[in-house]
DNA sequence: TCTTGACTTAGACAATGTCCAATGTAGGAT
DNA sequence: ATCCTACATTGGACATTGTCTAAGTCAAGA
């Protein structure tokens, strides 16, 4: 973690007890946790730490390029902090879940020239859905 | 069109003015509409249309399989009336357009099952994002 | 045509996210 | 070490999207 502040105050970050907080809650955990989520955790911590500067700091970190945001459903984004390795995630329908999974192929490669219709594309998106263990029990 | 409403009639949906011009609006174009977007095209139709029926005709025709619900990003979900046939999703990062494009192969078979972790898995989603070509001049 | 249960409506409410003016502070300048 | 100031934070109002409920309405079978 210490890496990231590293990075980031390289970039001109002034580093701040909320930016530290928020950064120390994403990078515990392979758990992708929602805006709302990592403010309570930070709160734990920094009692007064307002929302909005959740909400600035988590969109900061996305357009840095240090966590990726995820939309899965109609409901709240959740912030992925692995944004270094290439990976896919797995979506629990009923309890909301995400894990990480590593691809074995380039999903890039299954989209033939003739379908991209001119688009110049950057990234590929890949969520398989379904129940999780717990959820299908 | 009709095709639909038959299918729909046949499934026991009470037929009414309000369902059938929700269908229709979907119906019309290769274009993904978002719920209020659906709302507003019904209305020019119906102008007394109410926001809770189209969401509620737009959830039940989700459920029916009729229609796939596609959440690009945290903004409004938006309803894609191309249930039939398999297909994914270019979406232009800045525009927000989303084409309909069609696999080559089996995105399930790329997901090793000790990569599954217990989830039993029942779709998969796959969007490419980039510029489409308007955006990207 | 009559009846009935499914459908629709308006608007309150909930969840998530954005914006702003006032206040606080990190870190360079002195 | 202290001071400055541009950048960061705060709290709360506001916006967007979606859900729920009670009361009225209507499609379609008897």
């Amino acid at each position: 973690m210490s890496d990231l502040l590293e990075r980031l105050r390289g970039r001109g970050w002034r580093l701040t007890a909320q930016r530290r907080v928020v950064a120390e809650v994403l990078d515990g955990d392979h758990v992708h946790y929602t805006a709302d989520e990592v403010h309570a955790l930070a709160a734990e911590r920094l009692p007064e730490i307002s929302r909005a500067t959740v909400y600035n700091t988590l969109g900061e970190l996305v357009s840095l390029g240090e966590v990726i945001e995820v939309s899965t459903d109609g409901r709240a984004k959740r912030y992925d902090p692995n944004a270094h390795r290439a990976h896919q995630h797995l979506v629990c329908g009923r309890c909301g879940t995400i894990r990480d999974v590593h691809p074995s192929g380039d999903p890039l490669a299954d989209l033939p020239a003739q379908e991209r219709f001119g688009f110049s594309i950057s990234t590929v998106e890949v969520t398989y859905r379904g129940l999780c263990p717990d959820c299908a029990a």
